[in-house]
DNA sequence: AAAACGCACAACCGCGAAGGC
DNA sequence: CGCCTTCGCGGTTGTGCGTTT
């Protein structure tokens, strides 16, 4: 175990710090993740506690495979929200940022055609990917304003917990908004935003399969 | 049987945002 | 308004384990 200048703890977290780091959050409750360290007693960085804790000891985390439902949802956030992957995993319960970011890593990423090397220089050179189409809206506050967003039949609320804070930057992602920074208040306005979250959300059955076909050939979903 | 390789995932790092003073 | 601290996120790296040779 290797440990900072500092003499920080780092490297792969034991049963005995998961217990320290669980009772103190039990009795302390979460935030104020700089006290935690000093309250556990751990000899651990917040960063390091906080991440342990979102991501393993959290009540509800849901380990394993991915099911189809949750790869759907991946797939058609991700094309809406690019690598969001907090807001991503914000809507697939019991699944956090960076389990949904290692599965888009190592598998979905792969079956879009990035692997090996060419994944690597992807991974490296992601300014490129800021050049795609890829959707990047920033987190906003609409003050007083509603937001209306399409939901998929079937399927639960997919945006109702997206995040909304304010900004006042331009973003592409405002110039692509058919009822930009507003409600869509005529019909003409409301069948426009329909279509545009619509194509937002648009993956075909066609691509899902193959992603599904792909995916579980290498063994991640066992249970569809 | 063991070394090499590849994959999946846990963990760390750096940076920007937010909030307090 | 600027500085400082803290938080949270995305990108990247490290490590362990299974598979292949």
């Amino acid at each position: 175990m290797q440990k900072n200048p500092r003499g920080v703890r780092k490297g792969t977290w034991t049963k005995e710090e998961d217990i320290l780091l669980m009772e103190c959050i039990d009795k302390y409750g979460e935030g104020k993740w700089h006290q935690v360290p000093l309250k556990a007693g751990l000899n651990r960085c917040r960063k390091s506690c906080r991440l342990r804790w979102l991501n393993y000891l959290r009540p509800n985390i849901k380990r394993g495979c991915f099911s189809k439902d949750e790869v759907d949802l991946i797939v058609r956030l991700h094309k809406l929200l690019g690598n969001k992957w907090s807001l991503i995993a914000g809507r697939i319960p019991g699944r956090t940022a960076n389990d949904v970011k290692n599965f888009w890593n190592t598998h979905v990423g792969k079956n879009l055609g990035v692997d090996g090397e060419r994944r690597k220089k992807n991974v490296m050179n992601t300014k490129n990917s800021k050049e795609t189409n890829i959707i990047r809206p920033r987190a906003r506050t609409f003050n007083g304003l509603h937001v209306t967003w399409p939901r998929e039949h079937g399927k639960n609320d997919a945006f109702s917990n997206v995040r909304i804070t304010s900004t006042t930057e331009n973003l592409d992602y405002e110039k692509q908004k058919p009822f930009h920074n507003n409600v869509a208040s005529t019909p003409e306005e409301v069948d426009e935003s329909i279509r545009w979250w619509s194509n937002l959300l648009e993956t075909t059955e066609d691509e899902l399969e193959n992603l599904f076909e792909d995916v579980q050939q290498t063994g991640k979903m066992s249970e569809w």
